[in-house]
DNA sequence: GTACCTATGTGATAAAAGTTACAAATTGTG
DNA sequence: CACAATTTGTAACTTTTATCACATAGGTAC
């Protein structure tokens, strides 16, 4: 596993992932599994190694908002921002892609604070990073209208994925930013008359 | 100086003020003056002694976002996290009423991090507690119409003035929410035929 | 007082987004 | 192949929000 994390976080002292090793347990979800639930209580501190995490905001009539994605060498922001007090999730994480998870226990999160210094350097640019994108988020939806908080969103994705072939149904864009399904339907077409992109079953070209 | 951090910051322990009177200098604003524009560069950790801030998001075409207050005992999120690089700011800030600001200059931020535990939880604690505020705002604009976006944000600036007379034009909350004026002089009308508040020349009376 | 500025009220209209309803195309399954 | 399920396309309509135009009201300066 040494080998493992050292490639992926390749911030991390030896010392600190000799720690990770002996502490930390590796556990996998399928596609599909909703690991982390708005209001459950947070017992780890996570650390992706493999897959794919899409991170939920939810509101009370069963709504969800697109945050953002969780890819190996990540962790999560929201989970290491709990440790010190005992909190409940502010978000809904869901599994996209077949994930293994390095799970740090919380009173470690903040005792490796003091005891590693890429520890805590790795944990203060996650906030950060985090904080900047979620800033950005707000930007496209307060700012913005649908037709751009689309190409946004889309824009994102093909980072996330380094492709350009986007394996996502009109449904699934609508939900994730909180509109109907027709309404992306008809934005889309609108992009791909544009000539920025090609339409298929289940899944989108992007052409510029 | 000492008794007046000591009592604004009652988590500070004593060596940690030292430290603050010895290395900070305290700086003061009047009501409508920016002090950070978006794009600057930050050179210190601000920490809030007296007066009120509002912080904005900026978009490119002059638009302003209200994100929330900064208050006498809270300090800056972004001028700590910025802290280690050597980062631009991300939003903008205007004072309201005059402040006195404890300017911390940033590699002192994160030495501090590392000498004082009551530093370290308290810039811990500032970023969870900005990150879960700036969440609900996204909440509010993924999931609400106007109307009660225009509620949540009453709400807020009831809760930051610890009062129910807002002192508020119809083109300052339109602004802050980005909107038009017209959007929010017909919602307060129906707020007010509601019994929810009282509509006057410059302030809002809040009823419920 | 009058002139002027700013804040607020309101109607008319336009544009964007959400809703309803249903058709057509594609894929999977027995 | 027949049939069901899923995905996508689209028209018609409603609601919400934005924009334009202008009236009115309160306060300030002279």
């Amino acid at each position: 596993m040494h080998d493992h994390i050292k490639k992926l976080f390749s911030s991390f002292s030896s010392s600190l992932i000799d720690d990770i090793e002996k502490n930390a347990v590796v556990q996998e979800f399928n596609a599909g599994d909703v690991i982390m639930r708005t209001g459950q209580y947070i017992k780890n501190t996570v650390l992706v190694l493999s897959g794919k995490i899409k991170i939920y905001r939810e509101d009370d009539d069963g709504g969800e908002f697109f945050m953002y994605y969780l890819q190996p060498g990540q962790a999560c922001a929201i989970s290491m921002i709990c440790a010190t007090k005992n909190e409940t999730s502010q978000i809904m994480a869901k599994v996209v892609e077949d994930v293994e998870l390095v799970m740090v226990p919380l009173p470690l999160m903040d005792k490796w604070m003091m005891q590693h210094r890429s520890w805590y350097e790795f944990v203060i640019d996650t906030y950060r990073s985090r904080f900047e994108e979620v800033l950005e988020v707000v930007d496209s939806i307060a700012f913005r209208a649908m037709d751009e908080r689309l190409e946004f969103y889309l824009m994102r994705h093909k980072d996330a994925c380094s492709c350009v072939d986007l394996k996502l149904s009109h449904q699934e864009i609508a939900t994730d930013l909180n509109t109907s399904r027709e309404v992306i339907s008809r934005l889309l077409k609108k992009l791909e008359q544009r000539g920025a992109l090609k339409l298929h079953r289940n899944h989108i070209e992007l052409l510029k």
